[in-house]
DNA sequence: CTGAAAGCGCTTACAG
DNA sequence: CTGAAAGCGCTTACAG
């Protein structure tokens, strides 16, 4: 609209015409000295590279890409009603990610198995090359969206493995509670109670924080109790963990199975007109923000999305460079860390 | 590894010779019954379709954008210390472009003006039909950058607009105030502070809510504290900030201008003996997940990130569709609202 | 109404 | 050591 000639993206043949060099040589020149049998000499290169820049060039990737080039795309399914901390963990692995060379492709979920399928083929015909799954938006009755998964060069699962040769990332929220209850017991707390967002026997990631719990030394006499899976608890739900717990339970610690749990058991136990952490010491799970902002701040367990992000690139990489391993070496164990502040 | 004839990705020619038809006619087929001079009769577009379906053909993207497909990405430049809020507003921005049929590219920052170019570059090479910036990552005097995000076939500001043709998005924040003193006024506070992380003179966005505050009615006698921006705030900034516009100032009520300030201004006045709300109300700034945790739970304006997502990509895809719009029509401001909690 | 052919912008064997 | 040519998988004028 504005000047009279327009200016056009500039080609390798251009840049190649410019140079007086073949497009091959150009080609090769661009990206380092030598490639198969072309041998282009330091100064011709360095050459094209100026000439390349003073114009502005850039490779056109989808050309490229049709020659055999990777995309360096890592595609993520997460549910869209996920839960903060899996936000968290994925703005963990996007910086992981690009520090890499990657970018990432988020694909959101609503529930529908035929929309996440409609996603998962958009996924594919970008040429992703690599696909990480949220636990949430999969189920492995969701036969035709695995079908598609599997199609992905390189697959990384979290919590729980949908496909046989996928890897597999997953945080050790035994040892989570572990260190939690150790710090209690740690403290002079003797009578820690564990709650639970819904049941362990329904909830895996539930049963893996009891066996924890269970595990862990210095615990006292077993002290559960668990929700039904509504979440985020109501006002009432709180109180009434609160009143199992502390009231009847005799409680002088509480282990929640995560920081808005913790958050609210806190409110709770305060509207019961006891003190935190002088009657009750509270620690929560996930390290949210609103954990470290709350008053008093809340001691509660980092999941680690740094480990995270990392163990789910080497998978990845390691997939997609040949040797997907087998066996143990597709799982990667997160350990979490325990955050202490006011609250235990 | 496991079969001896690699299955290979089906191409539009292998459809084609099953179909019995040619590649052309294959291709109109797949997406809808005619194109320019090719019509295909429905019966024979249904079994090239049916055929394409069990086959697996997935049309290879790549070759389509070599013949001028768009490829339906919006690249989002996003400082990688954003505020918890611009997260939240990425997600919105995800779901929006999403339910329109585009993917979303992330591209974090560091401050590094070299490391930004070399991620708009590559969001370049990729293709992106759009960039949205945030304003935190860019300022007008990375030349370099700007000369690589001008090339983005339609782009979009928030805040504050680095490009002449490009559009903006912005909330309204002088009628988020507003709206906060109207309510603390109309809850019967008599002296209403404004409380800024920064001096309105250096920060165009604290000086857009001094704005606010300055035009509320029932403001009462003008009441303001300014910080140096130092975010977050420590705790002897939080008392320092009360001190001032509470035992000195007189002030019933606070406008914060963001949650996070908001929070730490609640538990600063506990320190110093006051009751929220009863002695002060707090209103806090961007409805960030920790405000409706904290207890008291928090007013607060929430920036209606929704909005914010719907205009951004409304500006998007109207300069994509061709009349890039000039003057104030490609500008929208989205409006915030006021979320009543306990705090005030 | 349908088919053969050109061409998008690259990379990489293959000849000189 | 360098150039001309084929081909990646599509789409779209252009001929029949």
């Amino acid at each position: 609209m504005a000047s009279g000639s327009l200016p056009a993206v500039p080609r390798l043949v251009d840049v190649a015409g410019k140079a007086g060099v073949s497009v091959a040589v150009a080609s090769v020149a661009l990206r380092g000295g030598s490639r198969g049998t072309i041998r282009v000499r330091p100064q011709t290169a360095e050459r094209v590279r100026r000439i390349a820049r003073a114009m502005g060039y850039r490779p056109n990737m989808a050309a490229q890409r049709l020659k055999g080039r990777r995309n360096d795309v890592v595609g993520v399914l997460i549910g869209a009603d996920s839960t903060p901390a899996n936000y968290d963990r994925l703005a963990a692995i996007e910086r992981e990610a690009y520090g890499r060379g990657y970018r990432l492709m988020i694909g959101q979920f609503h529930g529908d198995p035929r929309h996440t399928a409609a996603c998962v083929e958009d996924f594919l015909a970008r040429g992703i090359d690599a696909l990480i799954c949220f636990h949430n938006p999969l189920l492995p009755s969701d036969t035709a969206v695995l079908r598609l998964v599997r199609q992905a060069r390189a697959l990384v699962f979290q919590t729980r493995r949908l496909v046989a040769r996928a890897g597999r990332v997953d945080v050790d929220r035994a040892e989570g509670v572990r260190l939690a209850v150790a710090h209690l017991s740690g403290r002079g707390r003797s009578r820690i109670g564990l709650l639970l967002n819904a049941p362990p026997e329904s909830d895996p990631l539930m049963a893996d924080r009891l066996r924890g719990y269970l595990s862990a030394p210095g615990r006292g006499r077993r002290l559960v109790w668990a929700g039904e899976g509504a979440f985020p608890p109501s006002r009432a739900l709180a109180d009434r963990a609160v009143e199992r717990l502390v009231s009847r339970g005799g409680a002088d610690a509480i282990v929640a199975s995560n920081d808005v749990w913790g958050i609210e058991v806190i409110k709770a136990a305060r509207r019961g007109g006891l003190r935190v952490p002088d009657d009750l010491a509270v620690v929560g799970f996930d390290n949210l923000d609103a954990a470290a902002l709350f008053d008093p701040a809340m001691t509660t367990i980092d999941q680690n999305n740094e480990g995270f992000a990392r163990a789910a690139m080497d998978l990845l990489l390691a997939a997609l460079e040949g040797g997907q391993s087998r066996g143990s070496g597709r799982t990667r164990i997160v350990t979490p860390r325990l955050v202490v502040r006011e609250s235990a």
